[in-house]
DNA sequence: CCTCGTAAGATTTTT
DNA sequence: TCTTACGAGG
């Protein structure tokens, strides 16, 4: 159906959808009650609360359809919102098959940046200052530039960075975003944060992207809303456009998308969220529970409707989250229920060790892979996925597979846009297409080194002030004016030139773009430098710049290319070969997988130290939810392992099972015996009985005893064996010992108070402080208790 | 201006 | 352990 993508009109209404109407309806066939009463409340309010694989995108993407089916809107009236480009993607070929391939665009579905870019695009006159005003040809700064700006920005006001970092300014600016804050609105209590500074240097920043003619991923969002709330005509506009609003994992919207969300759909109210409380696990990003848990009273008259019935997992992996997550208050509260058979109970095994941990893992994968296991039928390297807490615990399972020869893949590891080289060129790219962004010049401007340090950035930037010009125009006035030394000026010149000539040839739209980016990419010597560099990864870096100039090949210009790329930042994580999947709950969110193992399950790694002591209880119900997510992920088979021992910034740190494993429920939980364990696995299967044996189940000192096991204490005594002292002191013949310390003394530091050694190496200490772990030098500590000065 | 060595920092999660 | 920031020397 060759639907106009875009109009606003909607002439002729009634007749047409009638014969709509009267469409068969095949896509509803096959829904629950639930999902299809979530299909068909199309008006007014709705919340659908869809619990862990109860087929919310499948009710999402039929929704869409019938909208379309019934005549009520064109896809251009649709705006259906999801928070990864990932799930757009999907939802539009999801969409497209439900209807047989016939819809063109949907072009209001995307993620909330994506459409805010839409949007700030068309009235990018509208936000400034009074004096300055974005074009609509601005620039997305991520978060490199960011800091990099900050840095400046910071530099600039003559402060020092070691008191100020620009990253954590940075992260602040972001917050105050993601909560609407403009500088303006700002509360007097928060902008005196940083000695007064931090709401100075936040408008700063706000003015300085204004000059570039740039926004952050936060000001999208954040301009939306300060444009719709400043011109009520215009919001009228877009709320008429987007008859019916949908949006995917509404518990994750942070105040900024509330905001941005009840203003447009505070006209016609036909606005359908979807969620699930349990999942909500980006509230240190900003999101906010709040969101959905006050959904009814947002929005009165809101029908809920709630899919509980799961179609992924069997019911002891369902019992097993369910029995996790009943330990958080303030739900809203689902029962999920499945149809399923029986299955195996979620698997629980302890181990000495992370080294232990991935050995085993690996180990029962090989078995999957011999085939033997009667109620899981046939199980392959696809099958499987690696849940982590966090990415460092990555590395033991890749050191592990890779020297047993397991195909594994890490999935959502470092995103190809963020890499250094291609960010490198795509500043290239910029800079031609664009010669105002300042930014992308002084990125590259001495990447090769062209002899073009901080001193003579520094000329071409007081140079460019001067005569109110961007960088670019300012180095050619440097160097017509000769204003810099030797080799450092021909470099420059021949640099200006160069990309004077790329620039024209870039909107001569004859030549083709994708020959003019490899070849600013040769004659720039970029590639150049990187086949000169000895590097190990060198090669692969190489392999990446290939790739990204075939990925020009989709789009029509250089242009096109980068305002893509910008939002795009993720890349098809390749299917096809047989391998296990790696990654982190976090990035296992929406996937499934026949078989999971959620590795790691320790106190301070999971649930995380940090989220426990910035956000108390908060902060650990978040975390079990993550849990949660990361149980439910699994089809017919889940196994949570924990270790005692894990090797953190290269030291060894003994760790207390998961608090989580004590409330997982016992009937649905079957202990595993670790190989190679002696004495009968005692500890590990201890661990688990014991402390639900107790009598109250958040008692640590119970989970404590397990540890004084004869069985623990053994399984510990064996590990120290045969691992080396962390650090041994090495051996010194006829000298002085460098440090005059040795292991166990305390000392004192002037930052960071009192420690005790734990390793010595040369004059290097490790030491443990309150605050954890430090290397420091012998000469920064003096032997606790000491009156004596310290050089510092 | 560049390169190298040393010191300290970091480790949650990301559109 | 690995990465980054800074200072000294070339």
């Amino acid at each position: 159906m060759e639907l106009l993508d875009d109009s606003d009109d909607f002439d002729g209404v009634p007749l047409s959808r009638r014969v709509m109407a009267a469409r068969p309806m095949p896509y509803l066939d096959g829904l629950n009650p639930a999902q299809r009463a979530a299909v068909e409340a199309l008006d007014g309010p709705v919340l659908m609360l869809a619990g862990a694989g109860t087929g919310k995108t499948r009710a999402l993407t039929t929704r869409i359809a019938h909208l379309l089916t019934q005549g009520r809107a064109r896809p251009g009236q649709i705006l259906a919102v999801t928070f990864t480009n990932k799930a757009a993607r999907e939802m539009k070929e999801r969409i497209a098959r439900l209807l047989g391939e016939a819809v063109e665009g949907m072009p209001w579905l995307g993620t909330f940046h994506s459409i805010s870019v839409k949007i700030l695009r068309r009235h990018a006159e509208l936000i400034g200052n009074g004096e300055l005003h974005l074009k609509p040809g601005f620039t997305i700064l991520d978060t490199d530039d960011q800091i990099r700006l900050m840095k400046q920005l910071i530099a600039a006001e003559r402060l020092d960075e070691k008191r100020w970092p620009a990253r954590q300014l940075a992260h602040l600016i972001d917050g105050w975003k993601n909560r609407c804050l403009t500088p303006a609105r700002l509360p007097k209590s928060e902008a005196a944060g940083f000695d007064g500074w931090g709401g100075r240097l936040y408008q700063a920043y706000q003015d300085r992207l204004l000059a570039l003619n740039a926004v952050d991923f936060g000001d999208l969002l954040m301009h939306c809303v300060t444009l719709f709330q400043a011109h009520p005509d215009l919001l009228k506009d877009w709320q008429d456009r987007f008859r019916y609003i949908l949006v995917d994992e509404y518990q994750d919207t942070n105040v900024a998308q509330y905001m941005w969300l009840r203003l447009l759909a505070q006209g016609h109210r036909n606005i359908c969220c979807v969620g699930d409380d349990d999942q909500s696990i980006y509230g240190w990003r900003g999101a906010e529970v709040g969101n959905i848990l006050r959904f009814e009273t947002d929005f009165p008259g809101a029908q809920v409707i709630r899919l509980e019935q799961n179609y992924r997992s069997t019911p002891q992996i369902l019992a097993a989250a369910s029995g996790l997550i009943s330990a958080n208050a303030g739900r809203l509260g689902k029962t999920l229920w499945t149809e399923a058979a029986a299955g195996e109970k979620v698997r629980l095994i302890g181990h000495w060790d992370s080294e232990a941990e991935a050995r085993w893992i690996g180990e029962e994968i090989e078995a999957f892979q011999g085939g033997h296991r009667a109620a899981l039928g046939p199980v392959g390297l696809n099958d499987i996925a690696i849940l982590v807490r966090a990415s460092h615990q990555m590395r033991a399972f890749e050191d592990r597979f890779m020297s047993i020869g397991l195909p594994y893949r890490v999935i959502g590891g470092p995103r190809f846009y963020e890499r250094q080289e291609i960010r490198d060129a795509m500043a290239y790219f910029r800079l031609v297409t664009g010669p105002e962004d300042d930014l992308a010049f002084e990125r590259i401007i001495n990447t090769p080194k062209r002899g073009l340090g901080e001193k003579a950035v520094q000329t071409i930037q007081a140079v460019a002030r001067q005569n109110g010009v961007s960088l670019l125009e300012g180095a050619r006035i440097v160097v017509e004016d000769g204003h810099l030394g030797g080799k450092g000026l021909a470099n420059l010149r021949a640099f200006v030139a160069a990309v004077g000539h790329w620039h024209a040839d870039a909107t001569d739209s004859t030549a083709g773009h994708v020959e003019l980016a490899e070849r600013i990419l040769d004659e720039s010597g970029y590639t150049a430098m990187w086949q000169n560099e000895k590097s190990p990864d060198a090669p692969g870096r190489l392999d990446n710049l290939k790739e990204l100039v075939k990925a020009l090949e989709e789009f029509d210009n250089l242009q096109g290319f980068l305002e893509h790329v910008a939002l795009v930042m993720d890349r098809d994580e390749g299917e096809g070969a047989e391998q296990v999947s790696i990654m982190t709950l976090h990035a296992a969110k929406g996937l499934e997988f026949p078989v999971v193992f959620l590795p790691g399950w320790e106190d301070g790694l999971f649930p995380n130290q940090r989220a426990m002591d910035e956000n108390g209880t908060r902060g650990i119900e978040e975390e079990r939810r993550l849990a949660y997510v990361g149980i439910t992920r699994a089809e017919r088979l889940a196994t949570i392992s924990f270790a005692g021992n894990r090797r953190l910034y290269g030291q060894w740190q003994s760790s207390m099972p998961s608090r989580f494993v004590d409330e997982l429920p016992e009937d649905h939980v079957e202990v595993l015996t670790p190989p190679g364990l002696y004495g009968g696995g005692y500890g590990a299967a201890m661990a688990f009985a014991g402390a639900n044996a107790g009598t109250d189940m958040h008692d640590r000192a119970a989970r404590a005893d397990v540890y004084n096991s004869p069985g623990w204490k053994r399984m510990q005594a064996r590990a120290a064996e045969r691992k080396p002292p962390v650090h041994r002191a090495p051996v010194t013949i006829d000298a002085e010992p460098a440090a005059p310390f040795s292991v166990g003394d305390r000392v004192a530091h002037a930052k960071f108070g009192e420690g005790q050694i734990m390793g010595i190496a040369e004059d290097t200490l490790t030491v443990q402080f309150t605050g954890g772990f430090k290397t420091v030098k012998a000469g920064y500590v003096r032997p606790a208790g000491e009156d004596q000065d310290v050089p510092f």
